[in-house]
RNA sequence: GCUCGAGUGGUGGAACAGGUAGACACGCAGGACUUAAAAUCCUGUGGGAAGCAACGCCCGUGCGGGUUCGAUUCCCGCCUCGAGUACCA
């Protein structure tokens, strides 16, 4: 038998590849680069599922196609390793993470070398290798020593910063601080302690300790980022979260927000990425405006401190033009003014508010959104526009966490406020002539002229919009502002399996290790939970202290932390003195192309575009953003099968009725194992062998002498029965199938589900490749003769078609045109070696393991097909004497007529109008109009 | 609610830039080879009416309009599905 030993074929190329290092890439200053990754994976212990693999055959595809193109081509594969399921598994088993996770990792690698992939598999990270984190805290440490200087719209040294607080204090900085920052002068910095100066310092730096509410999550016993919360319930394991007050160290990407902004304009990315990202950072104009608080001094409020700064409240709108309708002013029950503003007569009514909002979860909060809620504090302010007396509200529709913590109401121009001004009969004031019905809804238009509006009756809204802006900077209570939705981001998790923060503490106050202590190992526990008192599992570490004295930071950094500059390490992941060598960093730059999951929108792409901008601050990183072009392949779905039972009693006879005959019966649907359905047909013998729950000797009413399944789209998992494990598929098929079929499913970026039916295509196709080498007696049978002018045409065609599909990523097209070419190739018997090797060329990105054996077997030198020359396009082969012209009549094609292609348009029109079809359409009238499109149609207008 | 994306045969999907819709593959049907099966090869396959027959006719890319000589493609209004996000002032 002549067919193709698909097994043997590939497991002697992976295996050549591993020994001869052919894809071990070094810098070449003298090649040009080409930098694609992949998003690497968590070694979960599952192993890889047919999902997986999708990305990574199409930048593998991509990375040997740019090899083939002349590039020298960077692409690696490493392991994003802590994690917690490593750490739950400890938990549960003692054994150490770190075992687990190299058995992990074993096993990964051992998969996706079965998959032929072009790795330089020298290059390999792993984050939880202290060679490698010992850089993740290095950047910690820059990040701490740095701050975010406004003027240059860059991070400084944070000496830089000393220097000018010693000299003139800190009001001729502009820098991103916390909100709450003093103003002081030379004289109060050199009279603060050490310990006051540190705190100040915090105010500034990029990443530092703060006391936030934090979405914390007791089913994992730590804390979560924004976007590890889904729904109010944590991505992970789905515990629910609550809001807690803690002392965690964060990191001010807030800083960088317009930047993070703008930087989207520069890369190739998606817009569905690019507009998460915005939505996510949250841009919205407007302007802050602050109110006087009425009678602040007036013995009737209970205010502790006479001296205290608010004597206003801070207000930040979008519609500074609604001034004019305030009627209520509203603040978040967390607002730090509540104590200050409630009057003794409304005390009880607030404490009682106060107390009832913070006992709502997140998931009651959401879930009651439409219900109107709030409290009366008894105090008032003045608008400043008009000096009206605006009564002062607590409301939980207020967030704590974004602006001020406090809004005006304008219940004429929004829905929310007419809401709560409607409930506590609060007045709605017409604002605009064109607002109408505002007794029964709110109208947000922007139409129209001003009226009830002060000094900016009779404008409109550009106009008033300007005046406004104007009088709060010339009156010193206001100004225009941005304000972002985006907030600092929380660095701490109390987990063991987790980079440890390079801090430690001194009269409380955390400071640096030195930086030639670096890394700072994880140190070794006897139990993976949190302590008796409570501190994060690190607390279990004997003896692990600074210099042998002071107390370390005790959570670990989050997962997010190793994998926000990974890419650099890659550049030169053996480097014990750098993150990496700048010569490295200087030839790589940045990635070239980036293959990943969209669910990384807001996590993993926000983070590293926000470190990567901190880097290139400090002079690390070559550009701002580190991946020009982004691609997201689509998550591949699970398709599961199922039989149908017959509802009979408990212990009864099991009959199972196939799914087109299942109307017929009252049923119950029950998942069936996928691996064991094939083109939704049952294997009765193997689904009796494999469950023990159906009972003694099962019935089967069948259609056609078949047991048909039923199908279903879901989410691949173990407990619906449907994952399929790559490792099977290359069983059966082999490797290059695999690869093949999932180029093939359909577009890339597309979500589809996983369904074996039609790889058959895939592995016919290959069968056919290799029936063009080799006969029915398993003998060669290529010659070296001419190519035909037709042979060429059909392989040049290829070239072409190949070439643009594969630029513009369009892999499953390129498959389409490789099966095209290889039919057309065998139906013209072509066995001739020039055409034929270039073939190969082409499908090598794609199939490797077959196209390195028919290389060989044409007698070039092993393995050489992957450095090869990329085929090139001859235009002149594709040149045609006469093109055949489809004619339409009114839009509608009622002949061909084939034309020289030398025709101008006139020619081509006259030999169209002389044509006998068209002449008998016409019926001997003129035509009215007649276009002509070069080489595609002629339409005649009749 | 808002933002983004998608709706094409029995199925996955193709159509570069508005130019012969359904490439390629699966499935299905028929045939060849075979004692038989598998494998392989060949033919047909969007729907419809009529017909001895036709390489001819009509309809057809979620729905309704529009622009155009010509629309799966562009514009307006809807419907359905998917993703993200949500009291963001």
């Amino acid at each position: 038998m002549s067919d193709y030993n698909f097994s043997l074929v590939e497991k002697k190329w992976q295996q050549f590849w591993d020994e001869n290092q052919t894809f071990e890439t070094k810098t070449e200053p003298n090649k040009p680069k080409y930098y694609v990754l992949d998003m690497f994976p968590y070694p979960s212990g599952a192993g890889l599922h047919v999902g997986h693999p999708l990305g990574y055959i199409a930048s593998d595809i991509i990375a040997r196609y740019k090899r083939l193109k002349g590039f020298n081509v960077l692409h690696p594969m490493g392991f994003d390793s802590f994690g917690l399921p490593a750490e739950q598994y400890a938990i549960q088993t003692g054994q150490h993470p770190a075992i687990t996770t190299e058995q992990n990792i074993a096993t990964f690698t051992r998969q996706l070398k079965s998959l032929g992939f072009s790795y330089d598999w020298n290059k390999v990270v792993k984050t939880s290798d202290p060679a490698y984190y010992k850089w993740t805290q290095w950047i910690f440490m820059q990040l701490f020593n740095h701050f975010y200087n406004l003027k240059s719209d860059k991070a400084e040294p944070i000496s830089t910063l000393i220097t000018t607080f010693e000299k003139e204090g800190n009001a001729t900085i502009k820098a991103a601080c916390d909100e709450d920052t003093p103003n002081f002068s030379a004289d109060d910095w050199a009279k603060m302690s050490e310990k006051e100066q540190q705190l100040m310092l915090f105010k500034y730096r990029l990443t530092f300790p703060d006391e936030s509410t934090v979405n914390w999550c007791p089913g994992l016993g730590s804390v979560l980022s924004n976007d590890e919360v889904k729904e109010g319930v944590s991505e992970r394991g789905g515990f629910p979260v609550e809001q807690k007050l803690m002392k965690q160290w964060a990191m001010r990407i807030t800083a960088y927000s317009e930047r993070l902004i703008n930087g989207l304009n520069e890369v190739d990315w998606s817009d569905s990425i690019k507009d998460q990202q915005r939505n996510w950072i949250g841009t919205s104009q407007g302007a802050s405006v602050r109110f006087e608080i009425l009678d602040v001094r007036n013995k009737s409020l209970n205010l502790p401190n006479i001296q205290h700064p608010a004597s206003n409240i801070e207000v930040f709108t979008t519609r500074i033009d609604t001034i004019f309708g305030v009627s209520y002013m509203v603040l978040a029950p967390e607002h730090e003014l509540v104590g200050v503003l409630t009057t003794s007569e409304q005390k009880s009514a607030v404490e009682e508010y106060v107390t009832w909002t913070k006992s709502r979860s997140e998931v009651e909060r959401q879930s009651e959104v439409k219900k109107v809620s709030g409290v009366f504090t008894g105090s008032y302010c003045i608008n400043p526009f008009n000096q009206e007396k605006v009564p002062i509200y607590l409301a939980d529709y207020v967030l704590a966490g974004y602006g001020t913590g406090a809004v005006m109401g304008v219940p004429s121009g929004d829905q929310r406020d007419w809401n709560f001004a409607t409930h506590f009969g609060l007045p709605i004031i017409p604002i605009l002539d064109s607002q109408k019905g505002i007794e029964k809804e709110a109208d947000n238009t922007k139409e129209g002229k001003y009226i009830n509006s002060g000094i900016i009756n009779g404008l409109d809204y550009k106009a008033a919009n300007e005046v406004l802006i104007k009088f709060l900077e010339e009156n010193k209570i206001g100004k225009g502002k941005i304000q972002y939705r985006l907030r600092n981001a929380v660095f701490s998790r109390q987990r063991y399996w987790g980079e440890p923060v390079p801090v430690y503490y001194k009269e409380e106050i955390p400071y640096l290790i030195e930086e030639s202590e670096l890394p700072l190992v994880l140190p070794e526990v006897d139990k993976y939970l949190p302590t008796e008192t409570g501190e994060p599992p690190l607390g279990n570490a004997k003896d692990w202290k600074y210099l042998g004295k002071y107390e370390y930071e005790l959570s670990t950094m989050p997962g997010w932390a190793g994998s926000s500059w990974y890419w650099y390490r890659y550049m030169d992941n053996k480097n014990e003195s750098q993150l990496a060598d700048n010569q490295a960093i200087d030839y790589w730059k940045d990635i070239d192309l980036y293959m990943g999951g969209s669910e990384h929108a807001t996590g993993h792409l926000l983070y590293s575009r926000f470190w990567n901008h901190f880097l290139f601050d400090i002079g690390i990183a070559p550009k701002r953003e580190f991946a020009r072009k982004l691609i997201n392949q689509g998550m591949i779905q699970g398709r599961s099968n199922f039989v149908y039972r017959i509802k009979m009693e408990a212990g009864g006879q099991q009959t199972f009725v196939s799914f087109g005959l299942k109307d017929q019966h009252e049923t119950t649907p029950l998942h069936v194992d996928v691996n064991i359905v094939e083109n939704d047909v049952l294997d009765i013998e193997k689904f009796k062998a494999s469950r023990n729950d159906i009972g003694e000797n099962p019935q089967f009413i069948l259609e056609n002498g078949k047991y048909i399944c039923g199908t279903e789209v879901e989410k691949m998992s173990k407990s619906k029965y449907n994952v399929v494990n790559p490792d099977d598929i290359i069983e059966k098929y082999g490797t290059d199938t695999l690869r093949l079929y999932e180029m093939f499913l359909g577009p890339l970026e597309q979500a589809k589900p996983w369904n074996t039916n039609s790889i058959s295509g895939s592995f016919n196709f290959l069968k056919k490749v290799w029936r063009l080498f080799y006969d029915d007696q398993d003998k060669l049978k290529i010659v070296s003769q001419e190519p035909t002018n037709q042979e060429l045409k059909v392989l040049h065609t290829a070239i072409k078609k190949v070439t643009d599909e594969i630029e513009r990523y369009s892999f499953n097209t390129v498959v389409s045109t490789l099966m095209i070419c290889a039919n057309e190739l065998a139906a013209l018997k072509c066995n001739k070696k020039a055409i034929l090797e270039q073939f190969l060329i082409l499908l090598s990105p794609y199939a490797p393991h077959i196209s390195e054996e028919l290389w060989e077997a044409l007698g070039h030198e092993s393995g050489s097909i992957s450095y090869a020359q990329f085929p090139e396009f001859d235009p002149k082969l594709l040149e045609e004497d006469n093109f055949e012209y489809p004619i339409s009549i009114n839009g509608k094609v009622r002949a061909n007529l084939a034309l020289p292609v030398t025709f101008s348009n006139t020619d081509i029109e006259k030999a169209v109008l002389e044509n006998t079809i068209v002449q008998k359409w016409l019926e001997g009238k003129a035509p009215k109009k007649v276009i002509v499109v070069p080489k595609r149609i002629v339409n005649v207008v009749i």
